[in-house]
RNA sequence: GGAAGCGUGCCAGAGUGGUUGAAUGGGCCGCACUCGAAAUGCGGUAUGCCCGCAAGGGUAUCGGAGGUUCGAAUCCUCCCGCUUCCGCCA
């Protein structure tokens, strides 16, 4: 959510930052209901303080103060109840204010608005039509889609023998490469309490809800490691000493994908559950963009290291969602369809995510503030499995794999069956 | 899954109905002492919300939600979490 007090005294400045994102939410209509709260507290407060000057009187209070005390605890019990109604209303609507965008930001809706900053890598030439990543697994035997969805459904799926192998392999070279960055390395839970997945803006309802919910508990399944990673110290005041506080962790993600059935459903590209190795940073508001460039960084450095050809996207206004005041996604060269394809994303949440999970740190002075929070996509496994297997085929159906994953591995190249 | 216990401020730990935002100790910050430090002494040290330009005032908060009472950290109910033991299990 966004400071409240930003609303009341800039009014225009939010409409103008709803705008520009695309949203359409009535400012005026919160700004009523956030006076009406306000004058409900203070009538409220009231009652209260002239019941708390009847109990101050101790054992010595008058029968008559008493039965006023009585009445008082009546008059307070209808204005709670008027004043939780408004509130509850407040805060639905309240938190539908999308986080602005920085003003650097290029306005624009949807993807179509995105910017290409720059391409890395060379893109492969093939002297033959390049297989699709699906083709390629199932002639190695590396993943098997059709087990998964007997058992699991459509969009889930085994990794068999090289390419679990692969997937280790992936996740080893990452937290290696993150450790040396100064990250702490966390496996998170799979799960966590509704508060954490909505408060990092992972809703279970609606057209594009991501994540699933376990029946008879207030439990989901992540649908990534930025859930987790930034429940680690909500509810907490951290102190400024401590900061940046970088987290990678690896998670598996669950996701819904309801109403995402397009094109590029087939195969790893977008499934329901795959593991990931998020990047989560804690930092003060004066570092938040300098740890947004080095979040990007890193991936870059991880995708080069995989000797993958990459393009890096600015996204525009339309396409942050609501907690993002800015993000960069990677896109990488998947020869088998012959597109780029979304292998990361990093976003600066700024201190709207804090704010829903109460992350805090404390300044030398003794003062509080919000924290910032960012996040970034280290790895997909599935997706970055995808971009190997494509980029580094052969004509007869092998693949080799990169260099810097070798070590990891007792073979040098996957083979067909 | 069964049984018992516990949940208080940055930490430890008092407090079982009356002005308790909460004793005491530790930590931390400031000041004094010192050439400097240690030790010692003195003072300070939660957060949200509401009103206010501010000074300041009000109100809420002792795991959470309800309830009893003029008055609850203290009593009652439910929930959540943690610990220990038993069972089961990787």
């Amino acid at each position: 959510m966004i400071d409240i007090k930003l609303l009341r005294e800039k009014p225009d400045y939010i409409k103008e930052a709803i705008r520009r994102k695309g949203y359409k939410i009535d400012v005026d209509e919160i700004l009523e209901m956030d006076k009406r709260r306000r004058a409900l507290i203070q009538e409220t407060e009231e009652f209260r303080r002239s019941g708390k000057e009847i109990s101050a009187q101790g054992k010595d209070a008058s029968e008559e103060d008493r039965e006023k005390g009585r009445s008082l605890k009546e008059k307070i019990k209808v204005k709670e109840k008027e004043l939780d109604v408004v509130e509850s209303d407040l805060a639905v609507k309240f938190s539908q204010i999308p986080n602005p965008a920085f003003d650097e930001v290029v306005e624009g809706e949807g993807e179509k608005g995105n910017k290409e900053l720059r391409v890395v890598g060379t893109i492969p030439e093939f002297s033959f039509k390049p297989k699709d990543h699906l083709e390629l697994a199932e002639s190695l035997g590396i993943v098997d889609f059709e087990a998964g969805a007997k058992v699991a459904g459509s969009q889930f799926f085994y990794l068999k023998n090289e390419g679990a192998m692969l997937e280790l392999a992936i996740i080893t070279y990452t937290l290696d490469l993150l450790r040396e960055e100064g990250f702490e390395v966390l496996f998170t839970p799979d799960m966590a309490r509704s508060k954490y997945y909505l408060g990092t803006g992972y809703l279970p309802k609606g057209d594009e809800a991501q994540t699933y919910e376990i029946t008879d508990s207030d439990l989901g399944l992540i649908a990534t490691g930025e859930v987790t990673l930034a429940g680690y110290h909500a509810d907490e005041i951290l102190d400024s000493k401590v900061l940046p506080k970088k987290y990678a962790g690896m998670s598996h993600c669950f996701r819904r994908e309801a109403g995402a059935y397009g094109k590029y459903s087939k195969g790893l590209y977008r499934v329901h559950q795959f593991t990931k190795v998020e990047m989560f940073v804690y930092t003060t508001p004066e570092e938040s963009k300098n740890m947004h460039a080095e979040l990007l960084r890193l991936e870059e450095r991880i995708f080069q290291g995989l000797n993958i050809p990459y393009r890096v996207l600015e996204m525009c206004t339309g396409d942050l969602g609501a907690q993002a005041a800015a993000k960069y996604d990677l896109e990488a060269w998947m020869p088998g369809r012959g597109e780029w394809g979304e292998v990361t994303s990093t976003s600066n949440t700024t201190d709207y995510q804090a704010r829903n999970l109460n992350i805090k740190y404390r300044l030398p002075n003794g003062d509080t503030d919000f924290a910032h929070t960012l996040n970034g996509t280290a790895v997909a496994t599935s997706r970055a499995i995808i971009a190997i297997l494509e980029n580094n085929q052969k004509e007869d159906g092998s693949v080799t794999i990169p260099k810097n994953l070798q070590r990891y591995l007792t073979f040098k190249t996957i083979n067909i069956k």
